[in-house]
DNA sequence: CACTGTATATTTCCACTGTAAATATAGATG
DNA sequence: CATCTATATTTACAGTGGAAATATACAGTG
């Protein structure tokens, strides 16, 4: 009977490392995403990371990287259900506050740069792909900037600001608690009704 | 002559360690913010703040109240200064993002649940007094919501959600690195033409 | 003035953090 | 089989914030 016990080497540590921060994370929050608890969790040493990730930033910026696949996910995954323009706005926008709201740490260390590192190139592609949903949606927006120097671009910033402002202002609590009712806004309540040329 | 040399006391601690405080956080940015550190850089021992906030946690609140406070002058100075209501709603604006991008670590702990304590009555004050600026700019602000149910709390919240999205998401490098030239985008470039009734 | 009580600050200690360096182990390659 | 390399551990270290006991100075009171 080869029962494997507890093998020197653990196989796939690169890969349970992340999933297990992003388990740390949605249990025990930020403050408790230390590289200590990480391998614990794993249960190799907590110098073992080192070898696959260099430093605790290397860790979370995979962590952050896993977190911005799962970001783009749920944006898509709405907007691809959806018929229309304006339905494929909605979606993606209350795609990205879904995210925020539902995963909250890792949303919060996914921006911010004192946790991970937005030199990576793997990060900045993912993170890449996250805008690129939002992009899609912002082609052909029609409001006074449009015809701007960079109108679409101005788009993108000015719709994803206004998503991802909704989203850190209510998880840092700015909107008052949220009532069992329900939240005081949902996004859709303070979009302004743009519409497509 | 009475050299006070060192007095045990030292007198106005209080203010001294939120000052400290705020320089740590503009020249070394949040890492750099340790309790340790800012008693050393005041001369007292790294329990003495205990006496007057309690821990850390409370001397970064007492901290972010004084920069909601700045936060607040910020913005009130351009509202006051400009003349008629699309001129203060893009002064206040401005004054918003311009604090994120002058004092980009202390704006970046003073929305920060995991620095502040938003249970702190002065705290709430401080940051509702900032939000009264937003709140003002948007009365009979004209769009597509303004006559919905809470219409005015809606603009309110839209504004406020566009500019700290702007301002978080531009901290974070997410717009890409400001050329010598200027930013990609400044506020004004990514405003909706909001009038008013 | 002397005495006492209270606010303020220090000292010491503890558990915890991430990182570095040296060492141990296992699997791959020759 | 021997060697090389990747992976993981052990140990040590300089930081961190907080708790508890101690020291100091000041404010009131007699």
């Amino acid at each position: 009977m080869p029962k494997p016990a507890k093998p020197y080497h653990h196989g796939d540590l690169k890969n349970a490392l992340v999933l297990a921060g992003i388990d740390l994370l949605e249990t025990q929050g930020l403050p408790g995403l230390s590289l200590r608890a990480i391998a614990a969790l794993v249960g190799v040493s907590h110098t073992a990371p080192k070898n696959h990730f260099g430093s605790l930033r290397g860790l979370l910026t995979a962590i952050a990287i896993e977190g911005f696949h799962r970001h783009t996910a749920f944006m898509r995954q709405g907007v691809d259900a959806a018929s229309g323009q304006k339905a494929r706005q909605i979606a993606a926008m209350e795609g990205y506050a879904r995210f925020a709201l539902t995963h909250p740490h890792l949303f919060e260390m996914m921006f911010s740069p004192l946790y991970c590192d937005y030199e990576n190139p793997d990060l900045r592609q993912a993170a890449g792909a996250s805008y690129g949903v939002l992009a899609d949606i912002s082609v052909g927006l029609e409001w006074d900037k449009a015809s701007a120097p960079d109108g679409q671009r101005r788009a993108e910033v000015m719709l994803w600001s206004l998503v991802h402002g909704y989203a850190k202002l209510r998880l840092a609590g700015q909107f008052g608690s949220d009532t069992p009712a329900g939240p005081p806004f949902d996004i859709g309540d303070i979009m302004p009704d743009f519409g497509y040329r």
